[in-house]
DNA sequence: ATCACGACCTGGAGGC
DNA sequence: TGCCTCCAGGTCGTGA
């Protein structure tokens, strides 16, 4: 579900939350993200504690509060953070609840229970080890287009898993990762170290040109995804390549395909993807 | 160190 | 209606 423009998505409509006040907290008890359990403890130290902003680094939601304190949320495959009206009934697979001294809540929901919850210390965010290891975002740092190429250039894997790796970028997801090679005409399997100087900013430019797209429709929302006012995105209408296998590529007319990329569905264009 | 795989979960879709 | 299998926007731990 959530990838840049999604959670960039959720931040944007997380806005009218800043400068309340947490009420109390309430979180599930279960596991989430490989048994990590929600950091009861730490939640309830942000009782009586402003929202004060909310950030974003690749796929991870910084929600600032005053005290040095900031709720750090990945959304996981089915996560969604939102701002609740007062009295709203507590949907099925909510994980935690920051009552807002207004009446309306914070609520983190999640089926699959692949999201990320922690609270942590601002002055020493980037220690975080979900933070510690992320490479730049593409859309607020933007892409060094010869940076990206020399890491490339040093690497063995394909391209598809070597844009998915959140340490060269942090942010791009399966699909996009899909719809940006399609984008530059690069095969995905084709290994990362054969990577031109050309084909690199090609590939810049097609990143940060896919996620842009998307942001300005809303996100993509292909079955879980909505923002924090529970309203989907628009930009599943507009995916080149991903979930459309056997459809005609809409540059050149063959059909799409997909594979299996070390365990995730890949698709591109036979033709005009150049291996 | 890098790479590819399986595990972690629930629910929706489609076949029978 | 039910049961079964497959699939899903992510990340992490493992073993080669």
């Amino acid at each position: 579900m959530p990838e840049l423009p999604e959670v960039e998505t959720v931040r944007r409509t997380l806005a009218p939350a800043i400068g309340a006040v947490v009420a109390s907290a309430w979180d599930s008890g279960m596991g989430l993200h490989v048994h990590r359990k929600p950091p009861r403890k730490k939640l309830r130290a942000l009782v009586g504690a402003t929202i004060t902003g909310v950030r974003r680094h690749g796929k991870y939601l910084l929600v600032d509060l005053d005290r040095d304190r900031t709720l750090l949320v990945h959304l996981g495959m089915t996560g969604r953070l939102l701002i609740a009206a007062p009295a709203a009934p507590r949907a099925k697979h909510t994980h935690l609840v920051l009552e807002l001294r207004d009446g309306r809540s914070l609520r983190f929901v999640d089926a699959r229970r692949f999201g990320q919850l922690d609270v942590i210390e601002r002055e020493r965010e980037r220690e975080h080890p979900a933070l510690a290891e992320l490479g730049p975002d593409p859309l607020t740092h933007g892409i060094d287009v010869a940076a990206l190429h020399r890491r490339a250039r040093a690497r063995t894997t394909t391209l598809k898993a070597f844009v998915l790796d959140q340490r060269v970028l942090a942010g791009v997801g399966n699909i996009y990762a899909s719809e940006a090679l399609w984008r530059a005409k690069l095969r995905p399997t084709t290994r990362s170290n054969k990577l031109t100087a050309a084909q690199a900013a090609r590939l810049a430019d097609a990143i940060h040109e896919v996620l842009r797209h998307a942001l300005d429709h809303g996100g993509t929302s292909l079955r879980d995804f909505v923002d924090a006012a529970g309203t989907e995105g628009e930009n599943a209408d507009y995916l080149w390549v991903y979930g459309r296998a056997g459809e005609p590529c809409s540059r050149c007319g063959t059909r799409i395909r997909r594979i299996v990329l070390q365990g995730r569905a890949t698709y591109f264009c036979p033709t005009c993807q150049t291996p």
